[in-house]
DNA sequence: TAAAAATTTATTGTTTTTCAATAAATTTTT
DNA sequence: AAAAATTTATTGAAAAACAATAAATTTTTA
């Protein structure tokens, strides 16, 4: 399971969801989206301007848990 | 830019493309694409497949570089 | 607590992209 | 040289991003 740390990353910056999605060209209700794991893909140029906005590397967002059902 | 360091990663676990995109149920010809930076999207299950199968997480994948034109 | 601001949810539609499937060309390995 | 692996190309279907908008909800602040 890939697990979406923009929230994160966006109280380490202490930016806001308007201000951040007005930053990256995005509409606030669809950063919202991306940003509570409702989003089944990305653009890799969405990632970019994430990365470049709020100076992290994808790494920093992006993270890989393994579900372990019993 | 992101870069796509998928074959950093394959070398590193030695599997070939073709195994991968057996494993990972893609086909060689678009996992070729994806890895030679040809895609431009990616989805969250496909990124969860490649993590699971080559134990690693998103960030040893994705990379952000910032161009510096001059 | 009341108003304002921020965030989330929902919806519709357009455009883009993934990925399948296939085939052929090219490169690498044996 | 032959075989295997990888890349490139193409077409098409299904999926998804994201826009745009509106409304509901939550959080912040005065």
């Amino acid at each position: 399971m890939i697990k979406i740390n923009l929230d994160v990353m966006m109280a380490k910056r202490k930016i806001s969801l308007n201000t951040l999605s007005d930053t990256i060209g995005i509409t606030p209700a669809n950063l919202s989206i991306l940003k509570n794991e409702k989003g089944k893909a990305i653009r890799l140029s969405t990632l970019d301007a994430l990365c470049k906005a709020l100076d992290c590397q994808p790494g920093d967002l992006l993270e890989y848990v393994e579900d372990e059902s019993i």
